[in-house]
DNA sequence: TGCCGTCTGTGCGACATCGAACGCAGGCGT
DNA sequence: ACGCCTGCGTTCGATGTCGCACAGACGGCA
């Protein structure tokens, strides 16, 4: 769990990224953002670390800026099922501020880099105050209930195939380049499905030429006809994103 | 659609029903309760009536009283999924004090009965003064996240018979009385599943002295066992939304 | 009372996904 | 350069669900 550390693309620069990559962080009015500026602290983020686990409360909310983060849920004979991810189209820790402090469910990095934390208080603080920052944390919340509604529909009614797209489009929307260094084992435990299925699945994408991949690291190389073999969900959700919050995800 | 209110239990009386059944506006302070009060006005709620249709804005938000709703996202090809709901519990139109307005999902009446609805600007308004109202629309949203995001894991890994339960139990939850007035079909179309499916489902429960039913009447026998045969979804969303909303769904 | 629409019971083959097991090979560390 | 671990390819039968088609049966309505 910890060697996987050199799987992952070496990080840009051993230097903190400017937090304002974070969309929710660049989208804050200017008043409000010098005064979260000075409490925010660079945080590095490594693959399989957990944010928060199921029914704890977390100390800080994380605005990750080159990190992937996955939250799902963990069923109680150990099956998850990923029902949101979170890059720096986002937040970690929506629950800090909905005020019911922890969530059944469980925030884990699945693509690593680095990210920005605000403590718990410090950020109740600010919604307290209300204003432009609770409106667009509350705005980023409706577009997770989206999007959680949306992977419940997918789970019900879309192929395994589908859902790979589906998945590797939305870590490449949160991504730096056009490649994931993930597993299809790994892709195979955020969907809930297993691996065969996943392997099969990115065979006819390979040999289609939308992708290749080797040991872990996944290359897209035709993004529209990636796009066009998913279902709808990916558009939807992504849409609706932008409606909410427009400064987020450049396409 | 317009004649299965035949179907329906008889409404318990012509008047309108205390708004304070519904648990949100019971847990309004005082104060605040005082502010909304005349400005609900009573709605009645009829089997399959739309109250908010995918991607329109809703001009009220509805707390029902005795009515349940079903927030479902429909696919492009008409299938479609249930991913929460919402009766004397909750509220319908959150997206309006999530500042998004519009979502992509519909929400529909499952269960006629009565509401109280409250109108868009009221509701900003009060949401703009932040406070107890705002801090318990917040709450409520979070316990919605979580029942989409369990959703979505049920859809995954459980059987059609565990969410028939699951679904069952909730719907009871939410109903005056023992008797639920669905059809097999309408569960089957809640769940996104086939109707043979559900068939084969009440049939096992229904010889197992659990339930009993007769076209479009679902009476629960032994809501003990119901719960012992569904998947742990149902105890969790529901607890998860005791811990958040103390006062709702009295058990 | 009798009709008829709707709800429910049942059968079939087709298909996707599951669960487990095993072989192979790429690439990292020694 | 070598070995070993981990990730990927492949097979098999089992299972759950689907899609369709049709028969029976309940119950509201004329």
């Amino acid at each position: 769990m910890d060697h996987r550390s050199r799987h992952i693309a070496p990080q840009p620069q051993r230097r903190d990224i400017d937090p304002r990559r974070n969309q929710l962080l660049a989208a804050l009015p200017d008043a409000e953002w010098r005064r979260w500026q000075p409490c925010l602290e660079p945080v590095a983020l490594a693959y399989g670390q957990v944010l928060s686990e199921s029914g704890t409360t977390p100390r800080w909310v994380v605005f990750p800026t080159t990190a992937v983060v996955s939250l799902a849920y963990v069923t109680q004979d150990g099956e998850s099922a990923e029902f949101a991810v979170v890059g720096n189209d986002g937040v970690v820790g929506i629950s800090l501020f909905m005020g019911g402090d922890a969530m059944p469910s469980r925030a884990v990095v699945q693509s690593a880099g680095q990210g920005w934390r605000l403590s718990a208080a410090l950020l109740k603080d600010a919604v307290d105050r209300g204003g432009a920052a609770l409106g667009l944390l509350l705005r980023y919340a409706q577009a997770l209930i989206v999007q959680t509604s949306q992977t419940a529909a997918c789970n019900r009614h879309h192929s395994i195939a589908q859902q790979v797209c589906r998945r590797l489009l939305m870590g490449l929307d949160r991504s730096q380049s056009d490649e994931l260094a993930m597993t299809q084992e790994a892709v195979a435990n955020l969907l809930g499905v297993r691996r065969e299925g996943v392997t099969a699945a990115a065979q006819k994408l390979q040999q289609a030429g939308m992708i290749r991949y080797r040991r872990g690291h996944i290359a897209v190389l035709d993004r529209q006809r990636l796009e066009e073999h998913t279902c709808e969900c990916y558009a939807v959700a992504k849409k609706e994103y932008q409606r909410l919050l427009p400064l987020a995800i450049a396409a």
